[in-house]
RNA sequence: GGCGCCAUAGCCAAGUGGUAAGGCGAAGGUCUGCAAAACCUUUACUCCCCAGUUCGAAUCUGGGUGGCGCCUCCA
């Protein structure tokens, strides 16, 4: 049984699905104004695996994730490079893409854009201006906070301790300071959509509403995102959601912890964030992967070179199993009976990887497992194997890191040069030239590759 | 002011009342021409502190201390 964390009860809970074998799920999305940092990353990620974790284990699995492709910032920053909102959009969604793939994130079944959805929102706005749940003033449309009695209830906060501390200076047109726009009327300049209440553009919180409704249904079973937009992204969504339908709108809502430089949070208003697209240029996709599957989801991680390091060791550990238990297959004997329980000991391992994704998807304990399956191939495994003990840990091995989207990497090509290099260093050690062959290793590693001798020869990496 | 989260070895980290997973690093050893990888051994008698509950607490309760987040765009 998977059970899952729900911010909204701050509970563990069992996951069931609304319709038996299938589970829809949302994830904010960025806004595609400027590439996205290590900290968007995070969610991206975890969230990729979550899904594929579902998947795994059956379920049929619906995952949206939305573009925000109009808001301020977007504005802003196409006014200043003096492009359409609708460019930048394009341009930051191609990049997001870039990215997406290089760290193996899988593409949603659905990417709605905010923009492509005006005719939802405004349904959405005008039924609960219908309901009374909302008002127009000067042509924008605000979400009435007091008409909706269970607001708060997501975040646990009520109206009367959130209006105390509202710092936000009390806008004229609204009721209420925590009431909030659904619709912004037009201004100058900005672009704009035909409605009932005249030009404008939508709120940002409606978006999320009604593409999550568009394509998941009015209730489904998972909404996620950084938990700094619990409150008030959230909040209003669930409140403009349920207000508008009467009904629940998510049984299960994720929230990821903050990725950190050096104990504090890392954003973009802080302006302490690396891009994923400047990370790449240094360290493996698969490493920042790794390093956030080292943590629980919910867990504050913090960023570092040294962080970055443990995490390429660790995964050069899993690689370097991998390597040798392909290796493995091709001298393991074909139908040699199991007589050590390889079978049962990597079913044990299985089950354990399982039980860790079970607990609110726990890939720290996951990781466990794996790291428990490669030592298993190291103790256990070895030329005189039986060929299915080779397979079966090998294809374990597959499938577990499958599901956390590592070990994604195929065996690395030699560059023509390098092994030029390398075949000299053969033929000196067949020499028995040492002095000749240590130099060749010293120059392979300026090249950027290690040079190891096993006893099936010379085996190159990169360093 | 309101609402939350966190504290486990040199570093990262799991642990959800039954006697401290795993990874990185470090030290010694096996193997190796030397390395690397792998393997073996060592590296938390103890989980921020103080009380309490319990036969039993890293885990539960209360009180401290320290750090972080949301309440404003934010993953």
């Amino acid at each position: 049984m998977i059970q899952i964390y729900n911010s909204q009860t701050r509970r563990r809970e069992d996951f069931v699905p609304l319709r038996a074998g299938k589970v829809g799920m949302y994830c904010c999305g960025p806004t595609v104004y400027d590439f996205f940092h290590i900290g968007n990353a995070r969610p991206f990620i975890m969230f990729d695996v979550f899904r594929r974790y579902l998947q795994y284990r059956g379920y049929e699995v619906t995952f949206v994730q939305n573009f925000t492709d109009v808001d301020d910032k977007m504005i802003d920053r196409a006014r200043r490079e003096g492009v359409t909102v609708r460019e930048l959009g394009d341009r930051f969604i191609a990049e997001y893409w870039k990215d997406a793939n290089a760290l193996g994130v899988k593409p949603a079944d659905v990417h709605p854009r905010a923009t492509e959805h005006m005719p939802q929102m405004i349904a959405l706005i005008q039924g609960l201006i219908d309901k009374g749940m909302a008002y127009e003033q000067a042509g924008s449309v605000y979400f009435s906070t007091p008409d909706f009695p269970e607001y708060g209830k997501l975040s646990g906060q009520n109206l009367e301790d959130l209006d105390a501390g509202a710092r936000v200076s009390v806008d004229e047109e609204k009721r209420n300071p925590l009431d909030f726009a659904l619709w912004k009327a037009e201004k100058p300049g900005e672009p704009s959509w035909d409605s009932p209440w005249g030009r404008g553009r939508p709120g940002w919180h409606i978006e999320c509403s009604a593409m999550s409704m568009a394509y998941l249904g009015e209730a489904f079973d998972i909404h996620a995102g950084g938990q700094d937009l619990l409150f008030p992204h959230h909040e209003n969504e669930l409140a403009q959601s349920e207000g508008f339908t009467g009904r629940p709108f998510v049984n299960y809502w994720m929230h990821n912890g903050f990725l950190n430089i050096d104990n504090t949070k890392m954003s973009k208003s802080l302006g302490n964030f690396f891009t994923v697209r400047d990370i790449l240029k240094e360290y493996e996709p698969e490493d920042v992967r790794m390093l956030m599957l080292s943590a629980h989801y919910r867990s504050p991680l913090n960023f570092s070179r040294d962080m970055m390091a443990q995490a390429h060791a660790s995964l050069t550990r899993l690689y370097t199993a991998r390597d040798r238990l392909n290796a493995l297959l091709v001298s393991a004997k074909p139908g040699k009976a199991d007589g050590a329980g390889i079978t049962e000991k990597v079913e044990e391992i299985r089950q354990r990887f399982l039980s860790g994704m079970d607990n609110d998807f726990n890939t720290a304990e996951a990781m466990g497992a794996v790291f428990d399956l490669a030592y298993l191939a190291n103790t256990e495994l070895d030329e005189g194997s039986g060929k299915e003990a080779v397979q079966t840990v090998l294809s374990t091995l597959a499938e577990l890191t499958g599901v956390l989207g590592l070990l994604a990497r195929g065996e690395e090509s030699v560059p023509e040069d390098v092994q030029a290099v390398a075949d000299r260093r053969a033929e000196a050690r067949k020499n028995r030239d040492w002095a000749q062959s240590d130099a060749l290793r010293a120059e392979l590693a300026r090249m950027g590759w290690l040079a190891e001798d096993t006893p099936q020869g010379q085996k190159l990496r990169r360093a």
